[in-house]
This record gives structure tokens, sequence and C-alpha cells, in this order.
DNA sequence: ATGAAAGCGCTAACAT
DNA sequence: ATGTTAGCGCTTTCAT
């Protein structure tokens, strides 16, 4: 409240005109020192006598000193920074991804910089490029679409980089990564509607996300040999869509029920979570009851997918250790520690979405399937 | 593929020993200039000749140069940066609202740091602390809770600042917010349940996001007195909540449906959308009809709210628009234009959680009231 | 225990 | 049109 009347206030008011911030050779020349005295004493440096570091930690306080990161930075060539780019930021699934790597990053000192490239391929670079040009310590990146001009990019760079969810082999030892593993997700998520004594099982995907739709496919299609089945070719649905986003997803789902109803399927696996929702919405506009008439399964576990009515049976991907431990791999990458690629393994969470199907003896006579 | 036998390639084998990156100096050398030339070269300046500009540009290229940013910004004074602090990263609400700022903070050339902050005053000065240690250029704070020493600290720290959803006013000129129109919202849809029939209207709020809370309900009852009535105490009800996450609303409007059936209201307002659904969760457990024998809504809108059975009715905050203009007002501040405040104003989304009160002569004798 | 000097990679004022 | 020099704010030898 009062201005008091040390040294320091005349200094403050002074500088206060056009707001120049403190620096240590501001401290240096109050405190009647060098500023490597003073930049020393600030970093606890054992060089600096009990009585000096304090007068001057105490003086850097009362100056409202903050140092200057970017000078650091210049000089230490470390930025403490890291980049991380995700393919959407709204996503819900890589929120839970971005909430874990920002809580490790964040505890280890670092400062994570965060940019949405849309998966369009010319944002991808530019954005790596931005992150190089910052010279963050290291990358992480959460994206669906992983080309091979972009993963060159990444492998040119030469700054420690470690994937999400899309594996990569390199040359250099700086590009890592940590993955679910797709198809195991996926064989559990038919097995069970297998073992609900389904056969004719449908699977909806969307182009948007080849991998994980490649990948999930085949986890379907191994479950079902493994019951001695062979799905048939209308079971398969692959719907259409540029955008990698939610909103796409769910349409997608929502699209897909008629044809998936054409095809005879009593039970649906489906690429991830969004698009099931919009499976359930879809039979929910139609009458058709879920999972009385039709099972449903997704993928993901997002938060929703415990919210919906009703309550969704999914594949569990660990969303949250999955950004940690990226961030893990990471820092180890920055300690200059060997980095270890990491395969999580999904889990299968049952809800209310599925059901044994509808006995033909049980309900109506076998002719009358759902037309 | 097969090494070039211009100058550079011996340079770039050089230096690949332990990695430094090219410096205009190293470009300055090999193109036998001073590397004051490489510099204006690259920034296109007219006072270097056409020839030697394009020369430099293509060595620069060649050469695999990539400016350093943390250099430039030492030099400038300007990191073209902005610091970004969130209660929450998962929060459905705030992912758009991320997007937003994330979307025009790149066209304009901003790098953004995202971090969480938990609604914990420690860690939200601490996020502050090193946002201004890294010297960025603004400051975004999408924050639940906005305590007087969360703004004092961002008032002393005299880096533009725009708060969203959090209103303030500050001595400097620095400091400005966005906001959504919490009071009107409330009143939309409370209206909208009046109009219906509804005279019995229940309000459910949470004490993690006081502010919010208490400007719904302001609404609540402004709609209420304006239709005569006086909400009875037991309608509104208060669930305890420590953490601000998705989670533990959705657990409160869980855990709110008996208080409310116990007062008898056939509407309920949700502080917010995650709520409701909790809300409606609830019903479903207990097989009660929604909207025929409850009426529900939220606030927000987030994606969920149109994913849900049934539809929610919600009052629809511009996320999007609300990240955009956050981060544009930022900028107008960062180029010493003067700053505007916003209020954004919320529109009510009706969908089909909400229908006429079950009258109680259509249905059953007026005795049986829900027990 | 402290200071002087150099330098991180860049921009910019001041020569020429 | 190009070069010289001086910083930006810090850390880090190397002296003393």
């Amino acid at each position: 409240m009062n201005s008091s009347h040390s040294p320091l206030a005349a200094a403050r008011v002074a500088g206060a005109k056009r707001s120049r911030e403190v620096s240590i050779a501001d401290i240096a020349r109050v405190a009647g020192v060098s500023h490597t005295t003073v930049s020393r004493a600030l970093r606890d440096s054992p060089l600096i006598s009990e009585e000096t570091r304090k007068r001057i930690q105490q003086l850097a306080l009362e100056m409202g000193y903050t140092p200057n990161a970017i000078a650091q930075s210049l000089q230490t060539r470390r930025t403490n920074t890291i980049g991380l780019a995700v393919t959407s930021i709204a996503d819900p699934f890589l929120s839970e991804v971005v909430r874990g790597i920002e809580e490790v990053a964040r505890s280890a000192g670092l400062s994570v910089f965060l940019s949405a490239t849309h998966n369009d391929p010319e944002q991808e670079i530019a954005v790596i490029e931005t992150f190089h040009r910052r010279r963050v310590d290291g990358i992480l990146v959460a994206s669906s679409r992983m080309t091979g001009e972009y993963k060159q990019r990444l492998d040119q760079i030469r700054i420690p980089t470690v994937l999400i969810n899309s594996q990569a082999e390199s040359q250099y030892e700086l590009l890592h990564w940590v993955a679910v593993d797709d198809v195991l997700g996926a064989r559990l998520a038919v097995e069970h509607l297998l073992a609900l004594g389904h056969r004719a099982i449908g699977y909806v995907g969307t182009s948007s996300r080849p991998r994980s739709c490649r990948q999930r496919l085949e986890g379907y299609r191994a479950a079902l040999a493994d019951a001695g089945l062979t799905p048939r070719e209308e079971w398969v649905t692959m719907m259409r869509a540029e955008e990698a986003s939610p909103q796409e997803d769910v349409l997608c789902g929502r699209r897909a029920l008629q044809r998936l109803l054409d095809a005879g399927v009593t039970a649906v696996f489906c690429q991830n979570d969004m698009m099931a929702i919009g499976l359930l919405m879809a039979c929910y506009r139609r009458g058709i009851a879920v999972p009385r008439e039709l099972s449903v399964a997704g993928f993901d576990d997002i938060e929703m997918a415990s919210c919906i009515i009703p309550p969704l049976t999914t594949v569990r991907q660990p969303r949250l250790e999955l950004g940690r431990l990226a961030m893990q791999v990471l820092l180890d990458l920055l300690h200059e520690q060997e980095g270890h690629n990491h395969v999580l393994t999904p889990t299968l969470v049952v809800r209310e979405s599925t059901a044994p199907p509808l006995a033909s003896s049980d309900a109506l006579p076998p002719s009358t399937t759902t037309e």
C-alpha cells in the first residue's frame, strides 16, 4: 500500500515509465554487485556466500523480478517446452489424452504448445515447422492421419518425438510411439457379441480415420474367423467422411443404420463411440429397441459412453494413461535415456447396449425378419 | 539420396556431428557475406539487391536453415506467443472454446501455451507466473473460479489479458473480458418451461462453479418472479462438489433427482448440461419418463446435448465464437488498439427433454402425486 | 567468494 | 547495397 523508501521504490517508479521488466543487471546495480553474482545467487550457486545470496533473493523479490525464460533458453539451448500437435482439440477422445500430457509435462517443468492440424497435410507440416522454429525440446503428435511426408519431416527435424496411436519406424533413435492395440480391442468387442449368441455381426467404419478403421476391421474379421464365420460383404459398411470430427462420426453412425438393417445383422461393432452414439440415435428415431432388437458396441470409452441411454458397451482405451505415458517416454528421450515404444492393452466395458439376440423362437416367426 | 557436391554438403556433414542448428552466421560464411546481409535477405529487406536476396534464400533452403525464434524474441521483445489457462482441458464446454482460440491465434501467427489450473488457486498463480517468465505477449483465462488474488496477479503482471466468462474491472487498461449473459440464458430456459405450463420448476446448481450458479439462479428467480411466482425453498437444490469436473457434475445431477421429486417439481432447470445428463440418467434408472413425467432443461449446449436420448433442451452458449472473440480482443490489445469487453447473447435450443406438464386431469387423480 | 568477458542467434542503428 | 558494431538478458568460462 504505502510505498517503502527502499532504494527499489525509486527503481520501480523509474522503470515504470515504459514497462521494461527488471533484469539481473538492474538488481546488480541496486545491490552493488556484478550481474554474475546476481545470476548465481538466484540459482542458489554454492559459489555465493549465504549472506549475499539471501540479500539478493530478497531484493529480487522486492523489485518484482521475473526471470526471462527467453534469454535463459537462448543461452542454455533448452526451452523446456514441448509441442503438441493434435488432429482436433474438441475431440472427446483426444482431450483426455491432452490432459494426461499436460499434467506430466507441467509437473516436469515443461510448458506445452498446443496446435491443431485438422488432419490437413499442409497444416501438419506448418505446425511442426513452427515447433522447430520455436526450438521446442520435444514433440508429441496425436493425429489420426500420418502420411509419409509428415513422418519424414518429423524424422528430418531431429527433435525427440513421440507419436500417439500411430506406429512408425525411424532411422534415427528420436521417433517413438505409444499406441493402443486396435486389433485386440476389436476382437474383444466382437468376441463379446459372439458370446452373447450373435452370428450376423456388422461393422461400421469411416474413411476419415483409415488407420484405426483398418486395424479394427482386422480384429473384427479375426474374431469372426476364430468362430468359424466369414462376414458377408454387406455386414461391413464403410461410411465416407472427409472431416475427422465428432459430429461427422455421429452422422456416419446415423446414416449407417439402414444399410445395417438391410444387411440383416443383429449386432453392430462401431469403429468408435461417436459412431455408436449416432447409431443409437437413429435407432431411437426408428423405434428400434437397443439392445433388445439390436446390440451396439463402440470403441474408445469416451466420457459420453457411460452417460448415454442405454449406457454403451465399448472398448476402453486408457486415454489418460496414453497421454501420460507418451509424455513420459518423451521425458526419457529428453534426459538422453533410451526411449521405448509401448502398446497398451484395451479392455472391454460391458454396459447395457448389448444383449443376446432376439432368438427367432422367442419372438417373431422366423420369416418376419426386420424388413 | 546422392549427396550434392555443393559447398553446403560439407557444412551439413560437419554440423551433423552434434546437431547444432545452422544459423545466419553459417549461411553468411558460405555465401561470403556478412550475417547482417543474410538477416536482411531472409526478411525481404528492400536494402538487399534482388540477386543476392535470391541467392541467399536459396542457400538457406539448401542448408536447411530454420530461424531461431528464441533469438528473434530476445531481440524484438515479442514472442508471438500467448498463454491460455483453462480450468480443465477435458471439459467439453471449454474444449470448443479452446478450439476457437487456437484457430484465430494460429491464423495470426501466434502459438499458444496451454495450461490447466484445475480450479486450484496455487496452480492458477503458478501458471500465470510461468506465462510471465516465458514472456508471452498476452494471456487468456477460461477459469470457472476467479478469486481476488488471481485477478490481482493478472493485474500486476501487466500483460494484456482477456478473461472468458468471468467479468472483472481493472485499474489498468490491460484486463478485459468476454462473457455470455448467464442471467438472460437462465431466463430463457425458465420462461420456456413456464410457457409450457409448468409452475413448480426446480433448479439444480453446484457449489463447484459458484459464479455461474449464482447468476443462473438469479435468472431463474427473475423469470419466476415475472410470472408472479416465488420458488419454494425446496425447489432450489444446491449440490456440494469440490471438483469442477464433468464427472462430478453428472453425479450432482444424478443425486439431485430424489430431492427434486420430494420437492414436487414438474420441471427442472439445471446449471449445465452435464448435470442435466446426470438427471436424465437418474430418471432412466427410476423409470421416470422424460419429458412426459418430468421436463429437464440444461445450459451450455455441449456437443453431447444433441446426442443424448432424449435430445436435451438447453441454452446455447456460442462456445466457438466465445473463444474466437476472446482471442480477437486480445489481438486488438496486442496491436495497441483499445480492447472492448463483450457480452454474448445465449439462445434457447428446444429439443425433446421438455414438454407440458402432465395435467392432473389428463392422467392420475390429483391425490396420486409422484411419491 | 566475486567479477570481467565472452557468447547464445538474432535485429537494428550507424557507418560506408 | 553491404558491413561493423552494439545490444537483447542470461549463463558460463576464466581470472582474481
